[in-house]
DNA sequence: CCTCCTCAAGACAGCGCTATCTTAGGCAAG
DNA sequence: CTTGCCTAAGATAGCGCTGTCTTGAGGAGG
């Protein structure tokens, strides 16, 4: 039923005619005040008076307004939007993150773009090119690496960017994370102590992390003179269960005096623990086995899994909050939070 | 080197001022066409000459253009964006989904925004509400149930909805997934099968799903005389390993004749696997176990997990490209498809 | 009583695109 | 050679908001 609109907008418009949603224009019709005005009162800018403010904020209820991002984005030049990058979805360590974001963020009417680069720095680079496009507001990245273009659109962007999972002191650099390589040198000083000799590391997924926790742990064992480089078993294949089988059988065909052993995450000790059941290896008479992010399983399997537990909530949260205030211009009394990381000692070591 | 063209912009502008990245406008400068034809161009519409097609191209590569999403979807009424709700990114499954679905979609120059309501109504319609606003494409939602207030929403947008994880034929509907009760029922006959006599179901985090497996069991044990109310046990707590060692723990104490027990999910089941071992309960010679979903480490404990295999990659494969199909408006020529599951028949049974 | 100042509310313009209409050529038919 | 039709490219307008300037009313000060 709508007449030829030309200049002037259609007589009643019950709802806008291009989305059939309500628009800001009808909100403030609705409640007797300008559009501006509307805008101001639902965004909560202080110089409205307040009985407009509920006039014009029960006027949306009743509308069932929503604000459009795309309009807003457009005209302010910026969106409701945090970028939160992850190496991989797969991995319940970053949905723990992802989940702790999304819980400080929603409410403060933030979205959240998750984007999953697949251990891939061309991955990310696409990913944080097509993300800035929406205007965002900030980044939380995992990590220090990616490709110089990438670091280059970041530095371009000016915006905020918090890195998640490692540390750094660098100016001017936004982390929040553990240090990966005390975590590595903290198992070793325990396998240590629990007298093992010939102690090995076993990784997959050498992204930087894996790297750092090994370094640490290498180191201590070179501290303590029982650094043996034959022990150190690394391949670039995906972490799995049945990778951590297959790790475990090989080290131990090459290698049957290893007593101690450190995998780079917990799916990996998984596998070697079902493997070592197979083979009939007592865990941890014979070898002591550690694992790496105390996954939920780890505490209920036999043997239970010693393991170190990362706190990935704590992670996720702390940067979303710094994010929120690096959003807010707020000084922040610390650049770089160390979370740590805590040794859970389990059956297995 | 551009001068004023016409009503009064900047004299010269290298990149656009607002916010520093290039805009259509200047795509179109330095190919020398209309922004609307460097737009088409840039679609991919035919009307536009494939020469002109190409130093459009070129000339958006070298200035590093990506069209900005606001502006696009506030002109055309509606984004490159895909809505994807799902109940829980705790577990593996529904990430499993996810990364089919972006695989599927990201290629198209698609967008996925994703939700995770907690397995709660109320969360989701808020969601629904939320993202509406967007304006997407398309919506994959997790099975059927929903408020009535979302329902009413979703209906009112009139947007393509493909719904996942269950099926259903209703005209107008679009789904994929697979019979779930079909597969509990496998399950009870795989019991029934091995001579068990006392079977049990076990089941938490009472979704529509779990009731419907627990349903299709109960079906079959009932058509073999041997359904007992008194072994199923439910609990509205989230599912855990944890939760499974402690409901089997009890089942076993209260019912030490149970025989056979149906896990509505893995985790359930690898926790009564683990407890039953601590306690000298053998499996399967004194009871099986059979598990739900085929969790990689099911392959790998010992005993080996019997499980439903659910074909997770496949449901977000398909589910993407039927919503495709409909963004497109063409023709399905399966509204509602079933892609099976798969019993695995494995130590522990 | 008038001026100046403050501040809430509104007018105005424009963000960067695309839908739609319009125009300019090119070509076949008469 | 004209007419009409087609197609490719451009002109125009406007999506729904918000940044910024302007207005006007009220209060303080001389």
């Amino acid at each position: 039923m709508s007449t030829g609109n030309h200049k002037k907008p259609s007589p009643q418009r019950e709802v806008s005619r291009r989305t059939g949603r309500p628009t800001l224009a009808d909100v403030a019709e609705s409640s007797g005040v300008s559009p501006i005005t509307a805008s101001r009162a639902l965004r909560g800018i202080a110089t409205v008076d307040p009985h407009l403010v509920s006039k014009v904020r029960e006027a949306a209820a009743t509308l069932g307004y929503v604000v459009n991002p795309a309009a807003r984005a457009l005209a302010s030049a910026h969106s409701q939007t945090i970028v939160a990058l992850v190496p991989s979805l797969s991995n319940q360590l970053f949905i723990e993150v992802l989940e702790a974001i999304h819980e400080v963020l929603l409410p403060q009417g933030l979205e959240v773009l998750i984007g999953d680069y697949h251990y891939s720095p061309d991955e990310e680079e696409k990913l944080i090119r097509n993300y800035l496009a929406h205007r965002p507001r900030g980044l939380l990245l995992t990590g220090f690496e990616r490709s110089e273009a990438a670091q280059a659109l970041l530095a371009a962007s000016r915006l905020p960017i918090v890195q998640m999972m490692e540390l750094a002191n660098a100016p001017g650099v936004f982390c929040v994370g553990f240090s990966q390589q005390a975590a590595g040198a903290a198992v070793a000083r325990h396998l240590l102590d629990r007298g093992r000799k010939r102690i090995a590391y076993v990784a997959a997924q050498l992204d930087a992390r894996v790297m750092q926790r090994g370094e640490g742990f290498r180191h201590a064992l070179q501290h303590a003179g029982l650094h043996d480089p034959a022990l150190e078993m690394m391949t670039p294949a995906r972490s799995s269960v049945a990778v951590g089988g297959d790790m475990f059988s090989e080290l131990i065909t090459n290698n049957p005096d290893v007593d101690g052993i450190f995998f780079c995450n917990d799916d990996l000790a998984h596998g070697a623990i079902f493997e070592a059941a197979r083979q009939g290896i007592r865990v941890p008479q014979r070898i002591s086995m550690v694992g790496f992010n105390d996954l939920p399983i780890s505490a209920h399997m036999t043997p239970r899994l010693t393991s170190i537990r990362t706190l990935r909530a704590d992670i996720g949260q702390r940067a979303a909050t710094q994010i929120l205030s690096l959003i807010k211009h707020e000084k922040l009394e610390n650049p770089c939070v160390d979370v740590g990381f805590e040794l859970i000692v389990r059956e297995s070591s």
